[in-house]
RNA sequence: GCGCCCGUAGCUCAGUGGAUAGAGCGUCGGACUUCGAAUCCGCAGGUCAUGGGUUCAAAUCCCAUCGGGCGCUCCA
């Protein structure tokens, strides 16, 4: 119904400036009651390319829209230069239909026109669980997947897994040499860098998966994958509820691709990549190693492929990993990246636009750091030492919702201090509930007005009922919520869902206070098909998130 | 030193060219014999780090300075 205004006025624009000048403009629901029920700033847009006031604009444009405005009771141009709309009877009828009629697919659309889009998250090495940071990433990635899934993008979720390299080996060696600890077997030079709970857990583990006998440095590939598995959870004996997907599965958060480092290097994806940017002349041999010649495109140094000691890099997979991406077809790469990985872009994208690729189709979101308190104590963050706080425990101390919620009210490139204390004490007060709860006290109205003989389901909206300015307001507020949705896609920004939410639910519980819903008029239906429709909105936004919308609490 | 992000109410953070700068938590004070008080209403709290500039209009854009975080590995 929106679209309709924004038409409107698109139209106005047009006949009165010519289609050349139209700026990308928004409506907004104004602040103030006097502002109108809806509100455009279209004409500072034209105010530079038409070297005018944007009053005079505004005033030019409003004119034109008088002529044809059986939705629009009225129209003011007011102060500096914005056109408020009062709008009529029939629009918000319409409306009331509109969103009543599209039911859960109100706020869908088709913008992303069956686009294939791949996004990349957590993504945390298989050396541990994974923590409190990582989990802010996952909220961030998952709930943008789920928005452009829901705008027509046809989207792939995907985990890729540092299986291969030192890294996983130190955990292998880890594990090895705390198995011989507690069978009391002479220790090797090499003890591995991880320490934690969870090392004991596997190593524990070891001698039901390797006979005794075999459970030596010979065989550290072997103990190694068996740990690695057990890390992610796919050998679930050692530890059942700490690997990294039940964490991300108990955070409500799937994927669709679990991609493994170590098959680029299997498959020969990895020597490919070296040979193809040999080929383009975008290598150099120096000092014993290889190198890939990025200044070339832009990075601030050259770039290692394959050490000294002949073994490749990371960064030398992490190219593979990326063209596959695009061998697979995807029209849009998304990244979420943790923000101490900035340094990190400008060299992928030099080699992919070396090998021919346009890095303008990969996009990284840098997710800024957690810095985790027990209030005002700082809680140190060492993953070797095993000291930390994991996603899982989190969840398990705040609930899924309310973690989910909390990370989702910042903005992704803010870092945020989580106070663990104050989120425990506020899982009572947590915004969440007040959202929540909203849904919830709808469900409880309706159950209500059934035992007064309103079925919902049954009611007949009437076009003569005159809406309040305070439904009048909550409807609009729901009109936007597919403007909200676009926003989100078209920045990347999933925070603004939340504060949208809370907007909307003030208003209703507001509404709710003063008003008397199931009342003894005959407007008592139309009040109630009022609140049905605040109730989509709740339950389809909701569900972007990922939070439970409960009929009950 | 260079690059990226940040600096907004006591605390945690929204707002990133436009109408009196907002929310949650915290303080204090009010509102339930009637649809859910996990709610609502009110009070208090701001030189939007500082200084300059651009603009009809700056928390928002540009420059400088100060402060904080991260990165600047033949680590991943």
């Amino acid at each position: 119904m929106i679209d309709k205004l924004i038409d409107l006025i698109a139209d106005a624009v047009k006949d009165y400036a010519g289609e050349a000048v139209l700026p990308t403009f928004s409506v907004t629901v104004p602040a103030g009651e006097d502002h109108g029920d809806f509100s455009t700033g279209v004409a500072f847009g034209l105010a530079g390319p038409l070297k005018m006031a944007p009053h005079d604009i505004a005033s030019e444009v409003a004119v034109r829209m008088r002529a044809h405005t059986d939705l629009i009771d009225r129209i003011e141009v007011v102060k500096p230069g914005y056109i408020n709309f009062i709008m009529g009877r029939a629009f918000w009828h319409g409306s009331l239909r509109h969103i009543a009629e599209r039911q859960t697919d109100y706020g869908k659309s088709d913008v992303g026109r069956g686009k294939k889009v791949l996004i990349e998250f957590v993504s945390a090495n298989p050396t541990g669980p994974i923590h409190v940071g990582h989990g802010r990433g996952a909220v961030i990635g998952d709930v943008l997947a789920r928005v452009m899934a829901a705008s027509g993008y046809e989207v792939t979720r995907e985990y890729y897994i540092n299986d291969a390299g030192n890294q996983v080996l130190s955990l292998g060696y880890s594990v090895l040499n705390e198995y011989y600890k507690t069978n009391n077997i002479k220790p090797l030079s090499n003890t591995g860098e991880y320490r934690g709970d969870y090392v004991v857990s596997i190593s524990g583990t070891l001698a039901s998966m390797i006979p005794p006998a075999e459970i030596n440095e010979q065989n550290i590939k072997r103990i190694t994958e068996f740990s690695v598995k057990s890390v992610l959870g796919d050998e679930t004996r050692a530890l059942p509820n700490s690997s990294i997907k039940e964490a991300l599965r108990s955070f409500n958060i799937t994927f669709d691709n679990w991609f493994s480092e170590k098959k680029l290097y299997d498959d020969g994806s990895v020597a490919g990549i070296i040979e193809e940017l040999n080929k383009r002349h975008a290598v150099k041999q120096e000092e014993g190693a290889t190198w890939f010649l990025s200044t070339l495109y832009g990075d601030e140094k050259d770039r290692v492929l394959k050490k000294q000691a002949g073994e490749l890099t990371y960064f030398a997979s992490d190219i593979a990993y990326h063209v596959n991406k695009y061998k697979r077809g995807y029209n849009g790469l998304i990244n979420i990246w943790g923000a101490d990985h900035h340094g990190y872009l400008p060299r992928i994208r030099a080699a992919l636009t070396a090998l021919g690729y346009d890095a303008d189709r990969l996009i990284v979101l840098f997710v800024q750091m957690v810095r985790l308190m027990r209030g005002d104590r700082p809680v140190a963050m060492s993953k070797r030492a095993g000291e930390y706080v994991t996603l899982k425990e989190l969840v398990d101390e705040v609930g899924t919702d309310a973690v989910r919620f909390f990370f989702l009210q910042r903005s992704h490139e803010s870092q945020l201090v989580f106070d663990i204390d104050l989120a425990k004490k506020q899982s009572q007060e947590n915004p969440v509930y007040y959202v929540q709860y909203a849904h919830a006290r709808i469900s409880s109205i309706f159950g209500y007005a059934l035992t007064k003989g309103w079925n919902v389901d049954a009611i007949e909206q009437r076009d003569s009922y005159v809406f309040t300015s305070q439904e009048k307001r909550l409807l609009a507020q729901c009109l936007i919520y597919p403007e909200v949705i676009r926003d989100i896609v078209a920045k990347g920004e999933p925070h603004k869902l939340t504060y949208y939410l809370v907007e909307l639910v003030g208003i209703l519980h507001r509404y709710y206070t003063d008003t008397r819903v199931v009342g003894d008029d005959q407007d008592t239906g139309q009040r109630l098909l009022l609140m049905n429709v605040v109730k989509i909105v709740l339950k389809n936004a909701l569900d972007l998130l990922g939070i439970s919308a409960p009929e009950k609490m």
